[in-house]
DNA sequence: CATTAACCGAGACGGTACGTCCCGTCTTAAG
DNA sequence: CTTAAGACGGGACGTACCGTCTCGGTTAATG
C-alpha cells in the first residue's frame, strides 16, 4: 500500500510504460526545494521544471505537492522501530530517540511541511493521520501493552494518553521552535513518561472520578 | 504592546489618524471569513472586499492574512488566566480547562492556521512564539513556582519540560484530530502532570544520571 | 512578419497551439472599448474581461495595450494602396485621400493612443515607426521615384522631406485637432506638395547653397 | 494670464498666502523628472516626494502633470520671436529656427509629453492648442501678412495650410523620431515653404478649381 | 493683538490597474 | 497510452498611483 493521492496501475497494461526515471526526479526535485528554499516555495510548477518532467504527469500521480512530500517521507525506508529490549524505559527512550533525531535534523522541515498542509486539506490531514501517525501510535500501543503483560505497569493506563504525552512534546518543540529537539530531550519525555505509567498502577480510582 | 505585523504608531504624529473602523471591520471580516470558510479561503482581497477597505489599507497594518487573524485572537479580552487555588492540581486544571474548550471550539481552526502559517513564515513563527506561546507558558511556570514554593513539588522540576507535556498533548490533537478537546482530556492531561511532576520529588538522581 | 509584441512561432512546436479565437476576441474587445471608452479606458483588465481571456494570456502575445491596438491596425486589409494613374498630382491624391479620410473618422481615435503611447515607451516607439509609418513613406517613395523617371519632376527631389511634407500636416491636424481632416485638405496638400516638387525642377542650386 | 489649471487668486486675500518657493520646487522637480526618467515616470507622487511638498498643495494649483509641464513650458521667458528682416524667406527661417532647435535638445521630450496627455484628456487638448499652438501659428499669420503687403506673395495664400506645412513636419518628425531636428531641416522646410508660396502667386484659379 | 482664514507637510483612506505567480485543465506532437 | 511542452481561464499576490480626506502646525491680513 501507498500513501500517494491515487492508486498506482497494478496489472500491465497496453501503451507506453509509466516512467520510474519522472517518479523518481519528482520526488527527489519536491525534497530539494523543501530542503533548500522551503515549503513556501514548493510549487507543482516548480517541481515541474527542476525535475525536467511536464505537470501532468505530477497531477496523474499526486494530487498535490504535499502528497509528494508524503511519499517522499513514507517511501524511506526509515519506519518506526519496535524494539524489545525487556524494559519499558529502553523500549520507549529507543521508540523515541530516532525520531526525536530525525525531526531535530533533516527531518523537520518535511514533517512541518506536512502538518501544515494538513491544516488547510481535510482529505490530507485524514491520509497523514492514517498513514504516518497511526502507524507511531501502534508502534508505542504495542510497546506498552508488552510492559503490561511484564507486570511493569498496571492494566488501566490509558494507552492513547500515553501516545498524546510522548508525541505531543516533540510535535509542540517541532512545531513551535521554542526548544532543541536532541538526546535529552528525548531522554526527559522517556522519563516522564515512564515515570506517569508507573505512578498509575494501583491508583485506578483517581482517574476515574477525577474524569467523573 | 501589541502582536501586529507593524509598529503601532503612539506619539501623535502628522497626518490623517488611522481609522479605528477600518481596523474593526478588518479584524472582524477576517474572522467571518475564517469562521465560516476556513483558512484556505481567507486571502487579503476577499478581507478588502468583505470589509469594505482597500488592500493598501490592509498591507499598511499588517503584512499577511495571518497576523490579521493573530491580532484578532490576542486583542480579545480572553486571556490566560492564572488561577490560585491554593493546589496544585485545581490550579492546572483551571488554566488548561478553558484553552482546551476553546481550542475544542472556535479557537480550533484559528490556532491551526495559526500554527500552520508559521511553518512557511519564520518572521510570523517568531512572532507567534514570543507573543502567544510564551503567554501561556509564562502562566503554568508562574503556577508550578507556587506549588514548588509552597512544598507541593521539588525544586528540581524540570518548569520548560512541563510546559511542553501539557502543551504538546494538546496540540498533538487539535492538528492530528486523533482524539477529542474536551474536559475529560483535560483532566487526563493534568493528572498525567501532576503526577508526573509529583513523583519528581525527592529523586532528582534519576533524571540527572539518565539525562547524563 | 507581423507587428506584435513578440515573435510569432512559425514552426510548429510541441504544446497546446495558440488560440486563434482568443486572439480574434482578444483584437476585437480592444478596438471596441478603444472607440466607445477611448484610450485612457483601455486597460489590459477591461480586455481580458470583455474578451473572456485571461490577463496571462494577452501579456503571453503583446507586451502592452498599445501592440494589441497596433495589431489591430496592421492585421486590418486596408494598406496602403499604390495608385498609378501616370500623373505625380492624382498619384499623390490617390494615395493621401484615404489615410486622410480614414484619420478623419474612426481611424483617428486609434492612430492618437499609437502616437500617445509612443512618445512614453520607446521600444513601442520603434515598432511603430518600423511598421506603420515606414510602410506609407516607402509608398510615397515609389510615387515620387515613378514621378522622376516621367520626367516630371527633377532628380534632385528630396523624397523624405517630401514624406514630411505631406505626412507631418496630416499628423498635425490629427493631434492639434485646429482644422477638419477632410477632402478639401487632401487636395490642399498635394496640391503644395505638387507645385513645392515641379519647382525644384532646374532650380537646384538654389537649394544646395541655402542649406549651405 | 497663466497656462495652470486654475485661476490664479489676484486680490490679496486674508490667510497664509501661496508659498511660491513650493511652486518653484515643483515646477523644477517636475522638469527634472521629466528629462531624466522620462514621462512615464511623471507622477503627482514622485513630483511631490522630490519637491518636499505635500501631493494636496499640487492639486491645489495644478489639475494633473501635464499642467505643470505647460507651466513650466509657457512660463519659459523664451517665447515664439516675430522676425522682421524684411524678407520672407529670412523671416521664416528665423521664426523656425529656434523652434526646430530647442525641440531637436531639452524642449523635446517636454513637448512630446504634451502632445501625448492632450490625446488623452480633451481639456487639456483645448489648453494646449489655444495657449501654445495658437501662439506660433499666429506668429506665422503676421509674417506671411507681412509678406503679402510687400507683394511677395499673392493674397490668395491660404495662411492655415501654410501653418500646418510649417509645423507638421516639425511635429512628425520630434513624435516619429524617423530624422533629426537641426539647421538643415529648417532651411529645408523653409525654402519648401517659400516655394509653394510664391508658386501661389498669379495662379490661384488653379488651386481653386483642384480644390473645387 | 487676538482672530481667523488659507496654506502647508504629512500621511491614511477607498479605489483601479498593474504585471507576476501558480493553479488545475487542455491540446498538440513525439515516443 | 504516456510523456514533454506549453497555452488556456482563473484567482490572488503585493505594488504603484490616483484623487480625497483629516490631522497639527504655520503665516499673514483683518477686526
Amino acid at each position: 500500500m501507498t500513501a500517494m493521492g491515487f492508486e498506482n496501475p497494478v496489472r500491465t497494461r497496453a501503451g507506453r510504460p509509466r516512467s520510474v526515471e519522472s517518479r523518481r526526479a519528482i520526488l527527489q526535485a519536491a525534497m530539494l526545494i523543501l530542503q533548500t528554499q522551503g515549503y513556501r516555495a514548493l510549487t507543482i510548477e516548480g517541481v515541474a521544471a527542476k525535475a525536467g518532467v511536464s505537470k501532468q504527469t505530477i497531477y496523474r500521480w499526486w494530487s498535490s505537492a504535499a502528497y509528494i512530500v508524503l511519499e517522499a517521507l513514507t517511501s524511506d525506508p526509515l519506519q518506526p522501530p519496535v524494539p524489545d529490549t525487556g524494559g519499558l524505559h529502553d523500549d520507549l527512550l529507543e521508540l523515541i530517540r530516532p525520531m526525536v533525531k530525525a525531526l531535530g535534523a533533516r527531518r523537520g522541515p518535511i514533517m512541518k511541511a506536512l502538518i501544515a498542509e494538513a491544516q488547510a486539506d481535510a482529505r490530507f490531514a485524514e491520509t497523514l493521520r492514517t498513514t504516518f501517525m497511526a502507524q507511531h501510535r501502534e508502534a508505542l500501543h504495542a510497546l506498552v501493552g508488552r510492559a503490561q503483560m511484564r507486570g511493569e505497569i498496571g492494566f488501566d493506563a490509558d494507552r492513547e494518553l500515553t501516545a498524546d504525552l510522548v508525541y505531543g512534546p516533540m510535535l509542540y518543540r517541532l512545531l513551535n521552535g521554542h526548544g532543541p529537539l536532541d538526546d535529552a530531550f528525548a531522554h526527559a519525555v522517556t522519563n516522564a513518561a515512564v515515570r506517569m505509567l508507573k505512578s498509575t498502577a494501583g491508583t485506578p480510582r483517581i482517574r476515574a472520578e477525577a474524569a467523573e
